[in-house]
DNA sequence: GAAAACTCGTGCAACGATACAGTAGTTCGT
DNA sequence: ACGAACTACTGTATCGTTGCACGAGTTTTC
């Protein structure tokens, strides 16, 4: 609330140095009209001055190597152009490879991007978007699977756009939010079903904390696969886990392994709830002696295909979605017909998933 | 330079809704009194106005649910107190865990950071640079390894402080260019001395293209560490790449594994120029059936533990580093004497470089 | 030949917040 | 009793840009 004040003077030293940034009256003043010509000239109302004079103009402008302040402008009400992206953690190679593929569609549009790592901590989130909507961010697209999005009421009434990303449509939310998001439960059923046509019965489900709507989603497919082939659930099946793991899912997926190599019946295969729980559990499953256990992935993380064994997966479509979240923030009417929100993912069978031998 | 008018009409709209936020004359107006006063309240010039008069203010503020913009401040010179991050690729896992460790720092201190994706093009550095500048931010880390910064100079007449990390001081930076880093040369000369220490004689140098000032200095170390130990240098052992490779560094490292092992007297190690590098060396080493051959990486990313054989590394000391930016950012002279500007790596031995036994 | 229309501009108020000068009204010192 | 000092505010100009109303001078129209 109570700020120093005082920093007037900082920019005073500055134009007492000789650094002051040319303004638009600095402009005006060298090609001798007033400030409203050109800032007419500037948006795109040449129509109403000569020839002579948009020359003079022109040439002033660069010769001062005159910029506009956005800042100013957004005083007057214009929007920035960059678009906001919140992930749940950027030292996760899935959300950064989920940041750098929406920084190539938006770029490819010309709009910039400031990505913001939320550390799943809705507090963050909030502030972040408040940080966004202060520098006059429009669209802020929000990796977040939290069920509720309550904390974001004020920016969203204020007119701030929200797509939610890694989260599928929930009956409570407003209606101004959109939700783009893979086909989490189909995903996991995929892997499930690819599990068992390999011959696998007794199989596992390794996550961190069921706490966001994508995890409960797969959660949701793996036991649908398991109940439509007629395989009683069991809930040991399904370790338990306080935290929800990004950086640190090495050592929660070695936890769960332990928990699952000490039962009678060990599983022989494992759904992992993300790429990173895979890797996690294939280097905990080989630690122990167990590398013929079967692990299936999800996300398609490029490192995936880079260990051994690589690792099967599931896909998410990347690329479409993020083509798809540019284009709802650049022409919301345009592509609300073109694109689907929930997208479809795809089986990706590398060498981590083989049949079952014993 | 020409843009479309106009934006002030979605503003009205959107005041015609009732969608309107508070300014500090409607706080005036409520609490019935001028907003010179609501500003001194703001401004930590409290003992100027009656605590009966202040407490209006503050209900008037609470009642509104009132938030200066800061955009206004901007405009009256006030610091952005948001933090610039470039990396030159999200989809990297190591730049990834860089900007999570400098969101820590950062976070600690009270400041938020935009993190910007350059995709290692000097065009995509500069607008984001010029980006950042334009929302006010003063302080920007950019992580670059270009060896000259000129297309930055105009951000930096201007004021903004650019902390480079990654890159080594050059004789042509300006002086108000600050440089953290971790010492590439000592690294890679720790990693090149373990080999040795465990039989390697010959041992190759696995890389993207070479272009940056870190790479150089990480071939630098190589060499040196060769050259103590009376080994005579071979090009052979160190294979071009044209790329630099980031999220494809994959396919880089198994084109250069390829070329290695068809040499008449292949290397049984090899040191990476980066972690990514060594996992992509490594999974083509496998498939080769040569995993008898030695990887040690640089950067000692969280999934290198994951993996199997573990990667053996050379650490960057993160932590000590984003400490280090985030005070030099925050209180510069102070910084300036209480950390260096160049940190000491250290070696992690894991599975990945067992004795030479041949 | 006067009104109308067009050309090529300028002046002003506003966006929201702020620093400083100014100004009533009260209290104090001598 | 009268200026000085204090308290508790307010008025105003400013940051850089913009849209609209206005205006002076020239050309066209009937």
């Amino acid at each position: 609330m109570v700020r120093a004040a005082g920093y007037a003077q900082r920019v005073r030293i500055d134009q007492e140095q000789g650094c002051t940034i040319a303004t638009i009256k600095d402009v005006a003043k060298a090609a001798g009209v007033s400030p409203s010509t050109v800032s007419n000239l500037l948006n795109a109302r040449e129509h109403l001055m000569h020839p002579d004079t948009r020359r003079r103009v022109l040439e002033a402008m660069e010769a001062l190597s005159y910029k506009p302040s956005r800042i100013a402008q957004q005083l007057r009400g214009a929007p920035n152009p960059t678009l906001g992206l919140i992930v749940p953690s950027v030292a996760n190679p899935f959300w950064g490879s989920w940041a750098a593929e929406l920084e190539t569609a938006s770029h490819a549009r010309g709009r910039q991007i400031y990505l913001c790592n939320s550390q799943r901590d809705p507090e963050r989130e909030r502030t972040y978007v408040e940080q966004l909507w202060a520098d006059g961010v429009e669209h802020i697209v929000l990796s977040t699977s939290l069920p509720s999005l309550d904390h974001l009421r004020p920016a969203m009434d204020a007119g701030v756009q929200i797509i939610a990303f890694d989260r599928e449509q929930q009956e409570t939310d407003p209606p101004e939010l959109l939700n783009v998001s893979v086909d989490n439960e189909g995903g996991t059923w995929l892997a499930t079903r690819h599990l068992l046509e390999r011959g696998h019965r007794r199989i596992a489900f390794v996550s961190g904390a069921i706490r966001t709507v994508s995890r409960r989603r797969r959660l949701a497919g793996y036991q649908r696969a398991l109940a439509e082939n007629g395989i009683p659930l069991d809930d040991d099946l399904v370790p338990a886990s306080p935290d929800l793991g990004d950086a640190d899912s090495g050592t929660l997926a070695r936890r769960a392994v332990d928990a699952l190599l000490a039962l009678d019946d060990p599983p022989t295969a494992l759904v992992a709830v993300n790429d990173m729980f895979a890797l996690g559990a294939g280097a905990a499953l080989r630690e122990a002696g167990r590398p013929d256990i079967a692990i299936i992935g999800f996300d398609d993380i490029p490192i995936g295909s880079l260990v051994s064994p690589a690792l099967t997966t599931v896909r998410q479509p990347l690329r479409e979605m993020a083509e798809a979240i540019v284009a709802l923030a650049t022409e919301p009417s345009d592509a609300e017909q073109r694109y689907p929100l929930v997208f479809p993912p795809t089986l990706v069978v590398r060498a981590s998933t083989p049949r079952r031998t014993t």
